[in-house]
RNA sequence: GGGCCGCUAGCUCAAUUGGCAGAGCAACUGACUCUUAAUCAGUGGGUUCGGGGUUCAAGUCCCCGGCGGCCCA
């Protein structure tokens, strides 16, 4: 970190101090631009059009940050970039005020500066303003990044995520790409006639997945707090409330190990839909996904890890069963106890974590052996009871529910099944679970007795989703850690 | 949690077998009125992540710690 007294910090203060000793203010509130960087070149194109070779009549005005510096003696080059793009910025001294020239050996890479004069186009072919005033907006007391090869230390990068953004224009596109991602997801569901809702993120407990939560304190209730771990059990009171189609877009909060694939603060996508079953919210994944795909990035086949992942519907569907009968020979239907099927594991040369359940086992079956095969999209369907707490059995098969998990680039991107509305099940379902927290397992469901209450009262079957946004942002940009697509990834204190 | 890799000037990176810590960009001074990674000449800039050890001598070897990255669980 600079410290307020080394070089640069001090050579930039004693040219602010000169910008003022003359009455200048290099902080002024606002300016007044007439073009961005794109509009100034748009206009000019029009322009050229009909005049080639000649200088603007109307004067142009820009503001923005200073990104490259090239100083002739009497003349002066700037990149002067804004949020739209680059222009260039050329000022001689014969065509400045008395001092702005002489002023221009004020200014450093990275200050703002705003700049007006006519456009046109240097004998080497650049599109340039040529000034006759310019006005500092706001001076810069650290140097940027190196020019060239901007920032390279991901440390930095995430700890100053604004000098990554300052520097890289594919950076910038990233989180550009992810809010179009959202914007996009959330016009597709408004425009199916759902509602966007917001639900607690501070409870007395936490459910809707199994977690280990954040604890907090509320001093005004004098009681233990956690922060949300997902939205489902909140959002399905709404759809017993009478809200028949309800989405959620927000952050939740697991209090577990950070990786290329897992920030313990993440944003999820929860949707529940009146009267559909798992089937139906299939369909509407993979129309969602490649709609997104579509209108963000104009395309449904995108690449991804040195291949090409076709996102177009429909979507391979294969029971989670033979995905895994697949992968690792393992038939975990014909296994009926927990120690048999963590034997058969065992003699497949898996090791299977001590005092899991039944559900637990199937899941590490999944993670380990099938998930990273899964590239191009792919629903797993019918997952075991054990698993899925929340969600309805089949009608055909008592061990299995009507769930599904969407896969693409080795990476589960979205979660949903029938949603489990017989209360009586779902008391004793939340019985089960906390028999398995009673034996150790502390991610497991605790029982929440109003959402009992409110299935109580009667709730229409449902189809409910829930979709990680970070996932579907690192698919949809090509990143493979999802730190690339969070713009503050959570990272050690530095001491 | 385990393994491997990294941390050197503001930034990007060098440093041979353990032998005077360097370059480019950025900065500063000077020249230059169409440059664009401007160019040319010159100048300054270091807790080599921190601590300890071995050695005549440590960026380099050994030990402990910090932070990060990748892979695995």
């Amino acid at each position: 970190m600079a410290e307020r007294n080394d070089e640069f910090y001090q050579q930039r203060l004693s040219k602010l101090q000169a910008l003022r000793a003359q009455g200048l203010d290099p902080y002024p509130s606002r300016f007044e631009r007439t073009h961005t960087a794109v509009e100034a070149a748009a206009y000019f194109a029009a322009f050229e059009a009909e005049h080639a070779g000649e200088h603007t009549e109307e004067t142009v005005t820009l503001a923005g940050r200073i990104t490259a510096l090239r100083v002739m003696g009497k003349a002066t080059f700037m990149d002067i970039r804004d949020g739209t793009g680059k222009l260039q910025a050329y000022f001689r001294a014969d065509h400045l005020p008395a001092g702005q020239f002489q002023n221009l050996k004020e200014l450093d890479l990275g200050d703002f500066v705003g700049v007006t004069g006519n456009l046109f186009r240097t004998r080497t072919g650049e599109v340039t303003l040529g000034a006759h005033h310019y006005a500092v907006l706001a001076k810069s007391l650290q140097p940027p990044p190196e020019k060239w090869h901007g920032l390279t230390d991901t440390e930095t990068r995430y700890r100053h995520r604004y000098l990554d953004l300052m520097s890289s224009e594919e950076v910038r596109q990233t989180f550009i790409t992810r809010s179009r991602v959202v914007a996009t997801m959330r016009r597709f569901l408004d425009d199916r006639g759902f509602l966007e809702v917001e639900t607690p993120m501070l409870q007395p407990q936490a459910g809707g997945a199994m977690a280990r939560p954040f604890v907090t304190h509320y001093n005004a209730l004098d009681q233990q707090f956690y922060l949300r771990i997902a939205t489902e059990l909140h959002l399905k009171r709404l759809i017993v409330g009478g809200l028949e189609k309800v989405y959620e877009i927000g952050r939740i909060f697991r209090n577990e190990g950070i990786s290329t694939k897992h920030n313990p603060e993440f944003t999820t996508l929860e949707s529940y839909e009146a009267y559909a079953s798992y089937l139906d919210v299939m369909a509407m994944v993979e129309d969602m996904v490649s709609h997104i795909a579509r209108t963000v990035l104009g395309a449904t086949e995108i690449p991804y890890k040195e291949g090409t992942i076709n996102l177009t519907p429909p979507w391979r569907r294969i029971t989670l069963r033979d995905a895994i009968q697949e992968r690792s020979g393992i038939d975990f239907l014909a296994y009926r106890e927990t120690d048999a099927l963590a034997e058969a594991m065992r003699s497949k040369g898996h090791t299977p974590p001590a005092g899991a359940g039944f559900g637990k086992l199937v899941d590490e079956l999944l993670s380990n052996t099938v998930e990273r095969h899964l590239m191009q999209p792919a629903f797993l369907t019918e997952y075991p009871v054990e698993l899925s707490p929340l969600a309805k059995r089949m009608p055909e098969n008592a061990r299995l529910v009507e769930r599904f998990e969407a896969f693409v680039g080795g990476m589960e991107i979205a979660n949903a099944f029938s949603e489990l509305n017989d209360p009586v099940e779902q008391r004793a379902r939340f019985s089960h679970q906390a028999q398995m927290r009673a034996l150790g397992d502390d991610e497991a469901e605790l029982p929440d007795e109003d959402f009992l209450f409110a299935l109580e009262h009667g709730m229409p079957p449902t189809g409910g989703l829930g979709m990680g946004i970070d996932r579907l942002a690192m698919l949809l940009t090509g990143n493979a850690s999802i730190r690339e697509v969070i713009l503050f990834p959570q990272l050690r204190r530095r001491e």
